[in-house]
DNA sequence: GATTGGGTCGTTTTT
DNA sequence: CGACCCAATC
């Protein structure tokens, strides 16, 4: 016993065995936070906690899972029984244990963003509104800001100030759409993401019993990442801890990179005013980075006015350099990191996974994507669109989806004409309308739909969609989940459909549905006793980009900053580091927004365990032009005598004075715009939808060009093209400005 | 119900 | 630029 804790310093070992009374670890990147937060769990586990009353909080499932296998590896099976997982999957936990005290089914859904946009969305046409003037996208983010300070609809509507408000923007009716968005997905028996937080504290603040329940069961909490916590989550933990007062937090302020979904850096630093008692230990050894690194990354997080004091030090070598990439161009930027790329491998004996290339917005992996296919660098995006969020995807689960919850009528609305079945929008309308006036579903509208006046064409397909979906609700409650799936698939002609598409995107997509059907496979197969379709939609929907992104093979990662959070790499590549880009553009008015963007500068250096490449490019495109582009100021606080300058051409040596970069580079000059004009007579023809293997083109800036390979559809028409320049290039045909020439 | 021609609008990060 | 929406038309 105790074996484990031979591993850790002193400090850290300190961390762990503190067990009584709250405590804060504010621990520095690299300095082994996760084993502390590991050991510490197995420790309570040692000491006769039940691991029924630990509570462990993480952000990512796959953050959870591992801790846990790290755990079983340190105590054995009893880790199976912890409560660990992110926020949001924990409390969906409780809320379906307890969903009668709120009046919710037990088998509700859960939204994610798009799902809920789309509910906006129908009650903005349903009540004749303006979609422009109500754009679902905007109307979104506020609820969801709202709903993160408390400010219910019933509140909102009831405070004079919001409205006069809402009516000197424009949209009188916000106030109004707000109410009838929570009214409708309580009718769905849904929640969206901020309702399984907002729910959790109405429970235990309006329930003594249950919120009693829980403080006595969960006799220890711990929080991992705690700087990316928001309010809500924060007071939910407290009130969950206050009964022990056991609660233990892990984080780093100077990673704090969540605010815009509401997290708060001020849990963090004012973590001490709630808790008197609270003893802090500081984990500062970091034992992941170079010397060099640990230095240049402390040097730039210095200029950040709001943190923690730390003293981060590192017994590891002094390391190379930060090499500084120029580039011309975002394709030159990709070009420069896959050489770098290459011939680390080559010189160093790195493999492809070793690398990781870290961007601030998921446009920029496009450029990556072609110089990487270009020099026959295999790799792996994390992010952009989710496995999930698949239209594909999304519309098979939506039938699992209703049948489950019945009384989801988003999902319904998504499934009743697809595949068609003539069932369309004009129909759907009336029934809607009837739903409304008589006050039942839509769903028992359709069960019912004889008693309605309507032609006895829609009647029959109402009826047989209606006798469908019934026999697929008995099957979901007998059969497994993969039995009741396929048979799903199968009946709709959802499978075939996909099958008989022989285009390339068509083969794609029937590949995905088979992926999500063995998928589930694997869900029955594997060692539980639940196997409806059911539980598996409840793991489903909170899944992250970084829970389902396969980890196999040697290849490159690309992603953004944020998703890197956590991770490390031996050699890491910061690319588009300009200003508008890296600090983004939006987050660079108010001093609390340079400073995150610093912070997330942090992050992404402190990723490295050995290599730093850092690039930016002089000129990018940017909706339709080149845009110049002006270094980030963050490259300019890394001190000089850090940075390898040798890879700039022409090559020049930095001053001995600190002079800026500006001036060591000798970039082109601010606001320096270079539109490009399209020729008259290259606007996109109809010819080009019949563009054919083979064909030569010429494009008004690639020049001429041999078609590879045509695929898509109109609207998403796209053409692999060799242009002799500048080699294969992805283009989109519907608005390229381009003609065929023979 | 599918196709097509014509528009508009977003351009940050994600549980 | 490129994704997406809508209305008119077949």
């Amino acid at each position: 016993m105790n074996d484990y804790l031979k591993d850790l310093n002193d400090r850290q070992k300190e961390a762990v065995e503190h067990i009584e009374g709250p405590s804060l670890i504010i621990a520095g990147a690299g300095s082994g936070k996760t084993s502390v937060l590991t050991t510490r769990i197995a420790y309570l586990i040692d000491h006769g906690i039940d691991p029924f009353n630990i509570l462990a909080l993480t952000f990512t499932n796959k953050a959870a899972a591992e801790m846990r296998s790290r755990i079983e590896m340190m105590v054995g099976k009893d880790a199976r029984n912890l409560w660990m997982g992110t926020f949001h999957s924990m409390f969906a936990r409780i809320l379906r244990i307890e969903c009668d005290r709120i009046g919710y089914t037990k088998d509700f859904t859960i939204y994610d963003t798009d799902d809920s946009k789309n509910v906006i969305k129908s009650i903005v046409n349903e009540e004749q509104m303006d979609i422009k003037v109500y754009k679902p996208s905007y109307i979104y983010s506020k609820i969801s800001l709202l709903k993160n300070n408390f400010i219910t609809a019933g509140k909102y509507l009831a405070d004079d100030s919001y409205i006069s408000e809402d009516i000197e923007m424009g949209k009188p009716r916000f106030g109004d759409i707000y109410l009838k968005y929570t009214q409708r997905c309580f009718k769905n028996s849904a929640m969206d993401f901020d309702d399984l937080l907002l729910k959790t504290h109405e429970l235990l603040e309006n329930n003594p019993d249950i919120l009693n329940k829980y403080q006595q069961k969960f006799k220890f909490v711990l929080i991992d990442e705690f700087q990316d916590t928001n309010i809500l989550q924060y007071l939910i933990v407290k009130y969950l801890a206050a009964a022990h007062r056991n609660l233990s937090v892990v984080g780093d302020d100077s990673q704090s990179i969540y605010s815009f979904r509401g997290a708060n850096i001020k849990n963090i630093l004012e973590f001490e005013k709630d808790y008197s008692d609270l003893k802090i230990f500081k984990l500062e050894q970091n034992y992941r980075s170079t010397k060099t690194i640990v230095s240049a990354s402390d040097e730039v997080i210095k200029n950040n006015k709001y943190r923690l004091e730390k003293k981060l030090w590192t017994a590891n070598d002094e390391g190379n350099k930060i090499k500084l990439i120029k580039a011309n161009s975002e394709s030159d930027e990709s070009d420069k990191i896959a050489q770098c790329i290459l011939k680390e491998k080559r010189e160093n004996g790195y493999k492809y996974e070793d690398f990781v290339v870290l961007y601030r917005t998921n446009a920029q992996s496009r450029a990556f994507e072609e110089a990487f296919t270009k020099n026959n660098i295999p790799y792996r995006i994390v992010g952009s669109i989710s496995f999930y969020q698949r239209k594909e995807i999304k519309d098979i689960l939506a039938y699992f989806k209703f049948v489950i919850n019945p009384l989801d009528e988003e999902a319904l609305k998504r499934i009743v004409n697809y595949p068609a079945r003539g069932i369309g929008d004009n129909t759907m309308q009336k029934l809607i309308v009837w739903a409304r006036e008589f006050n039942m579903t839509v769903w028992d509208v359709m069960c019912k739909i004889g008693e309605f006046d309507l032609g006895s064409r829609h009647i029959i397909a109402i009826n047989d969609f209606a006798m469908m979906i019934k026999s697929f609700i008995i099957m979901a409650t007998e059969k497994n989940a993969y039995e009741t799936a396929h048979h799903i698939a199968k009946t709709t002609g959802i499978l075939s459909i996909l099958y008989e598409d022989r285009t390339i995107e068509g083969l794609s997509r029937y590949d995905n549905v088979k992926n999500l059907l063995s998928a589930i496979g694997e869900f029955v197969n594997s060692d539980r006793d639940d196997k409806s379709i059911g539980t598996f939609l409840q793991g489903v929907s909170l899944l992250t980009d970084a829970d389902t992104s396969d980890t196999s093979g040697d290849k490159v990662t690309l992603m953004t900053v944020h998703s890197a959070k956590g991770l490390e790499f031996p050699v890491v590549c910061i690319v588009g580091l300009e200003e508008n880009l890296f600090p983004s553009g939006m987050s660079i008015d108010t001093r609390e927004e340079v400073e995150e963007e610093r912070r997330l500068f942090y992050v992404a250096l402190t990723r490295a365990r050995i290599k730093i490449y850092v690039s930016y490019a002089v000129s990018r495109y940017k909706w339709g032009s080149i845009n110049g582009c002006e270094p980030s100021r963050f490259l300019e606080e890394i001190d000089p005598k850090f940075i390898d300058y040798s890879y700039i051409q022409p090559f020049k040596q930095p001053v001995e004075e600190r002079t800026t970069l500006k001036q060591t580079l000798n970039i082109i000059p601010k606001k320096s715009k270079i539109s490009y004009q399209p020729a008259s007579d290259f606007r996109p023809d109809e010819d080009l939808l019949n563009l054919q293997t083979g064909m030569e083109v010429e494009h008004n800036r690639f020049g001429i060009g041999k078609v590879l390979q045509v695929e898509g559809t109109r609207d998403n028409m796209k053409a692999t093209i060799f242009f002799k320049e500048i080699g294969q290039k992805l283009i989109l045909i519907k608005y390229a400005k381009m003609r065929i020439i023979n």
